[in-house]
RNA sequence: CGGGGUGUAGCGCAGUCUGGUUAGCGCGCUUGACUGGGGGUCAAGAGGUCGGGAGUUCAAAUCUCCCCACUCCGACCA
């Protein structure tokens, strides 16, 4: 199946995509710019789904949907959300099509011209504060923290599967508050959401700080992020979480009669995470010889093969196999039992290799007569064979040390890839020749980033929260900064 | 939008420069036998508007023109 794969170091770029593809997690379609989420990525996609929501749930905010079109009008209410989304967005004029004059297909029918233009949502901003114009009247309809799981669209130029596609998946919240205070503390207690999730589940460590002026989103008055960074010393905007201050209830006129029974605005906030998730997941932990999926997240957490000469052995082995099955069901442990004949075995162990399924377990004659099973972990590519007593708890264990291996490991590999320089040129030599995050002085003004990203292709990825203060200089123009700022080329 | 590249079996490619039998190879697929603790072996098969259209020619996958699609590189971006 994956013969000619190439490894990371040969072509990273190369090695993702076939990666992406041969795993069966998704392809191009017919549509430029646009994939099909195949059934195996799609599970995963569903299991970063569910675990967000119950995260999102357990913290008070509840689901409702939002139509995919927005009114060309509501888009230029807000000036800097405009501006940012408008180079980027697909336009509905019509609403009828006809038989083609020829007899060749169909046209669009130019007398079925809609009056105004819809926008197919980038992000729906403008849509849910028109409507939430309607919902909010009284500071007792505050606070009001609503998340969709929608599909947007955005045209553009270059795409890649999963890290940017023109149509993609992902949640976004919207909520309103009545003082600033509560809307700064929903867009940081998100932030701390994602980045558990982040830690957690995908097993990644991120970055959490804020963006700069030049990386902020649309419309927003501050931008807060995770940050990771991936196997190629390249770094990636897992989740963004907005304060978006007054600038959307003004747009939309959403006020609300407070406590003392004055007229004032809602503040407002906005955050999201993408199946660009998916992208992160499989850069963070896979290698040479395919997938490595953090058990948390992985579709099939233990798959059991069985290995026989005869068919008839088949049967004994699979009384085994089931009940294993069984016993690390009960323990919610997602086990596939792969008893198919018209596989061999070591087809089938490559094949779950490169789908990057945690642990294997091997049960052949061998193992009937001495009681025990070969069990091999993907992560480190380690086999052992265990008694098969209690293996439902042996497994168990190994998957929790599984996941926390990756996350260490991710860990090492970003410590091992940050560096703190001090002048111009040792700056340009690691961005350069090193990648990964430089942490740098930074004289705090947009014209400056913007130099830097001229003359390097380096942005600043984000100023952290948790950084101490310190005095040093620009590493670009020498004038005084009161803090390192985290540098880094960016997908 | 600009600059390269590629379209030949499900996938990956050769053949095109220098036109000439029945268009070939690897993987995959089907059937059977032997196999089975890391992608097995052998045998027999199925599968093609050579991206589309027009032209040149006795003859076009191959030469000419037009069109289409995809892809890579740049500017833009989660």
């Amino acid at each position: 199946m994956a013969k000619d794969f190439p490894t990371r170091e040969e072509n990273y770029a190369q090695w993702y995509n076939d990666l992406v593809i041969k795993a069966d997690l998704a392809e191009n379609s017919a549509v430029r710019g646009c994939m099909v989420i195949k059934p195996y990525g799609y599970a995963i996609w569903e299991k970063i789904q569910s675990t967000l929501d119950r995260m999102f749930k357990e913290t008070g905010h509840v689901n409702a949907y939002f139509p995919l079109f927005i009114p060309k009008s509501f888009f230029s209410r807000e000036a800097d959300h405009v501006e940012g989304f408008a180079k980027e967005c697909a336009v509905v004029t019509h609403y009828r099509l006809k038989n083609a004059p020829d007899g060749k297909g169909v046209v669009v029918d130019e007398t079925a011209k809609l009056e105004e233009e819809y926008i197919i949502r980038p992000t729906s901003e403008t849509i849910i504060w028109d409507t939430y114009r309607n919902w909010i009247q009284s500071y007792r309809d505050l606070p009001l923290l609503v998340n969709q799981w929608a599909n947007v669209v955005r045209w553009e130029m270059r795409t890649r599967l999963f890290l940017r596609t023109t149509e993609f998946l992902w949640q976004e919240g919207h909520t309103a508050h009545a003082t600033k205070e509560e809307a700064i503390e929903e867009t940081e207690k998100i932030l701390g959401i994602y980045a558990r999730f982040a830690e957690e589940w995908m097993a990644m460590p991120v970055l959490k700080g804020l963006k700069s002026p030049n990386e902020r989103f649309a419309g927003a008055v501050e931008t807060y992020c995770i940050e990771a960074l991936m196997q190629d010393g390249k770094a990636l905007q897992a989740g963004t979480s907005h304060f978006l201050g007054q600038n959307f209830a003004k747009a939309f006129d959403v006020q609300f009669l407070s406590k003392e029974n004055k007229l004032e605005y809602v503040w407002a906030t906005s955050w999201g995470v993408s199946t660009r998730l998916m992208g992160a997941l499989i850069m963070a932990h896979s290698d040479d010889n395919g997938l490595v999926l953090p058990p948390k997240l992985a579709p099939i957490e233990v798959v059991i093969v069985p290995i026989y000469k005869k068919i008839e052995q088949l049967g004994e082995i699979s009384i085994v196999a089931n009940k294993i099955k069984q016993a690390l069901e009960k323990k919610g442990i997602s086990v596939k039992y792969d008893d198919r004949d018209t596989f061999k075995p070591g087809w089938k162990f490559a094949e779950y290799e490169f789908k990057g399924v945690p642990v294997r377990l091997a049960i052949g004659p061998r193992d009937l007569e001495n009681q025990t099973v070969e069990v091999a972990r993907r992560d480190t590519l380690e086999k052992e064979i265990l008694q098969m007593a209690d293996i439902e708890n042996k497994v168990e264990h190994l998957l929790e040390q599984i996941q926390k291996k990756l996350y260490h490991r991710a860990l090492s590999f970003r410590e091992n890839n940050t560096f703190s320089v001090d002048t111009w040129d040792e700056f340009k030599d690691i961005i350069e020749n090193k990648g990964g995050f430089v942490l740098a002085h930074w004289d705090g003004t947009p014209e400056t980033e913007e130099k830097i990203k001229e003359e390097t292709k380096a942005t600043i990825r984000t100023i952290p929260l948790d950084s101490k203060p310190e005095i040093g200089k620009c590493i670009y123009t020498g004038k005084t900064s009161n803090q390192r700022v985290v540098f880094a080329r960016a997908y």
